[in-house]
DNA sequence: GTTAGTTCTGTTTTT
DNA sequence: CAGAACTAAC
């Protein structure tokens, strides 16, 4: 690549951040400002310079986000030169601590717990301390963990929604938490970093090293980062501080998470001396969508102050439809949509419809199905698709970790394999009382009084199968895929799916997963370097099951999303509904300052999003909870500065050359209808 | 150890 | 209203 040449299409304020190496960088960067461009150039001008890329470390929150950019820094250097690191938080300190955990007094060989067994790690341990199973509510106990690790600070514990007794927590189920993880030598995603923190809190050595080998630290998304993270980030950077942070205040969304807003605010006191770079040049919308979303950002108190430019036109302006219902709301949406796609021949996939909560959806569906527009819903947790996943997971955690009682204890029973609950609590008891791990249990049920033959057969059989496996993961001779197979067979995997699920065509659609889950483990081993098990299940930890080969950044039909899920994406024709007090300004969230402005913040990453066209709906009732509830515009809607919005509804119909097209559309879907 | 009936509860989501 | 989580009875 030609780097003068690539530097000189840039513009100054862009220039100046990826030219700026060395100390502390703070780059805002508004919506569309060419934010991404600016950080893969800034590494490949880095390395352009002569530094080596290994020492190049760019931090982003999500995997695609990782890979987005290695992608495109890859495409920037010569095919020769090696890439940067790109990689997401977690998995930065995954590998930190894969090396030096044992540092710690941890073993090498721990496994990460997702969120779904820590619910059911958590509940074992509950139900163990029978007193308080009601008050303690799995998903409220562990946000507070997650609260607590994140904040570095158990001076803040309390309970998130539900009351529970803050003082078993501390004493009890906190503690016992985190012994119980340790023994089953696991980790939680929250552990990671706090691990790598501790560890290089407690080793100045090993801080040492890794600030020698990471001497340019790059982080994206900087206003979501969070205590540890900001805490990590610190110790990294050291007294060099070649640390370049980008990010928006504005699109700060996630305070409820935990994000810190303050980190990026007082970026500069933190890092004396930080050059600050303002990215306002939007390449992205057109004047008048800019204008409404510099007039809403305008009114929150807690941010820095920027104003999006735009070189291009006022473009359309934005309007804003005022429906009778929900209903009406999500009809004139896919109404629109017909007219638009008929009048501009633009494809289904340049639309989207952004919305407050997932469960706002289906109005949309429903209206969009009507006319046979194609579409896709972004988010909404499919997790319950996985069971299969799960089970057929934990076989391999089991393989890989040892002590990892919980995993070994679903493989055990999925499928049925004549181990019950009796059999299973005397093993247990017989585990705790020598402090040897279920599995080692198992292996020696024959010992153990009260456990019948068959049931002690069946126990040490299942010990020495996952032996058998054992071995032929850990042999080296790349055939761990192979193995798996096989292993799916020896447990008639696919019979139990058969059984498990009713219809013909789930249990069909589950088996499919499975095959496709094998055939994943074929294909790491084929693409890593140095394939291992635990490799494995750290990506599959960290990036979730891969899913069918789908391509990421292909869309099929209208996207509809919410706020949160939109953040980063771009569609030229917009739509913005339920906008609507209690809804936009959520009823949960409209606590005045913090809440109200995060609020808004939410509103403004919606109208970002839109480069062409952009239309606001909200509806004068809606069915809420099964009853009609009426309902009032939101608050946000009147921020919006006059003379870019155009006001259309029922009172003010739209113009009869509207109504000639939306009918022309209409037609023009018939005939598409019948040419089918 | 499952399944049908009942009650409860309704944001946002990544790793 | 609808889905989840819980409870009571096979």
């Amino acid at each position: 690549m030609d780097m003068e040449l690539e530097l000189g299409r840039l513009n100054p304020a862009q220039r100046e951040a990826v030219m700026s190496t060395e100390g502390p960088l703070l780059v805002l960067a508004g919506a569309g400002s060419g934010k991404t461009r600016v950080i893969t150039m800034r590494a490949a001008y880095i390395i352009h310079l002569g530094v080596p890329a290994g020492s190049i470390v760019a931090v982003t929150f999500t995997n695609k986000a990782a890979r987005e950019m290695k992608e495109r820094v890859g495409r920037m250097l010569e095919t020769k030169k090696k890439p940067p690191i790109v990689s997401t938080f977690h998995s930065l300190c995954l590998n930190i601590l894969r090396r030096e955990i044992e540092t710690l007094g941890y073993r090498r060989d721990f496994t990460v717990y997702d969120t779904a067994e820590q619910v059911s790690l958590l509940r074992h341990l509950l139900s163990d301390i029978r007193v308080y199973e009601k008050s303690f509510k799995p998903d409220d106990v562990l946000a507070t963990i997650s609260r607590i690790k994140n904040e570095f600070n158990k001076k803040t514990v309390r309970s998130e929604s539900g009351e529970f007794d803050v003082e078993a927590f501390s004493e009890t189920v906190f503690p016992r938490y985190q012994e119980t993880m340790r023994s089953l030598n696991v980790v939680d995603f929250d552990d990671l970093l706090l691990l790598a923190v501790r560890l290089f809190r407690e080793h100045p050595d090993v801080l040492e090293r890794y600030r020698e080998r990471f001497r340019y630290l790059m982080i994206d998304e900087y206003q979501d980062t969070n205590k540890i993270q900001y805490d990590f980030i610190r110790l990294l950077a050291g007294e060099r501080k070649n640390i370049c942070v980008v990010g928006d205040d504005d699109q700060s969304i996630y305070g409820w998470r935990g994000a810190n807003l303050r980190n990026i605010l007082d970026f500069e006191s933190h890092f004396p001396g930080a050059r600050v770079v303002r990215l306002e040049q939007n390449y992205r919308s057109f004047g008048n969508i800019l204008k409404a979303a510099n007039g809403v950002i305008k009114n929150n108190k807690k941010r820095m102050e920027k104003s999006l430019r735009t070189s291009r036109g006022d473009g359309a302006k934005v309007c804003l439809y005022r429906a009778e219902d929900g209903e009406d709301e999500a009809q004139w949406v896919a109404g629109t949509i017909s007219r638009i796609k008929y009048e501009k021949k633009i494809p289904y996939d340049d639309f989207a419809i952004i919305y407050r909560a997932n469960t706002l959806s289906k109005p949309f569906e429903e209206a969009l199905r009507a006319v046979r527009i194609p579409y896709t819903v972004v988010g909404g947790t499919s997790y319950f698709e996985r069971k299969e996943i799960k089970d057929l997971a934990s076989y391999l955690k089991a393989i890989a970790n040892p002590s990892d009682d919980l995993s070994f204890l679903r493989a055990s029973s999925a499928p049925k394999r004549g181990i019950g609950a009796t059999t299973t609590g005397k093993l247990a008891g017989l585990a705790k009382t020598h402090s040897i791990s279920l599995y080692e249990a198992f292996g020696r049920a024959g010992e153990v009084e009260g456990v019948g033959e068959k049931a002690a057969r069946a126990a040490a059989g299942f010990a020495a199968l996952l032996d058998k496996y054992r071995k032929r993961f850990f042999n080296g001779s790349g055939q761990m895929g192979k193995a798996f197979r096989e292993l799916s067979e020896e447990i008639g995997f696919n019979g139990y799916i058969g059984e498990l699920y009713k219809s013909q065509e789930m249990a069909l659609r589950r088996m499919e997963n499975v095959e496709n889950f094998i055939e994943s483990l074929s294909r790491y081993e084929m693409a890593a370097d140095k394939p291992t098990l635990q490799g494995f299940l750290e990506e599959l930890a960290l990036d979730g099951p891969p899913e069918e080969k789908k391509d990421e950044n292909k869309n099929f039909g209208v996207v509809l999303t919410t706020f949160h899920s939109a953040k980063g994406l771009e569609f030229p024709v917009v739509f913005i509904a339920c906008l609507e007090e209690d809804i936009l300004p959520h009823k949960k969230s409209a606590l005045p300052g913090e809440g109200i402005e995060e609020e808004r913040r939410l509103f403004y990453v919606g109208i970002t999003r839109a480069m062409r066209e952009l239309y606001l709906t909200c509806a004068g009732s809606r069915v809420r909870y099964g009853k009609f509830v009426p309902s009032t515009p939101s608050r946000f809607l009147e921020e919006l500065p006059a003379g870019v919005v155009r006001k259309i509804g029922r009172l003010e119909p739209e113009s009869p050359a509207e109504e000639e097209l939306r009918a022309k559309a209409f037609f023009a879907r018939i005939n598409e209808m019948l040419g089918e």
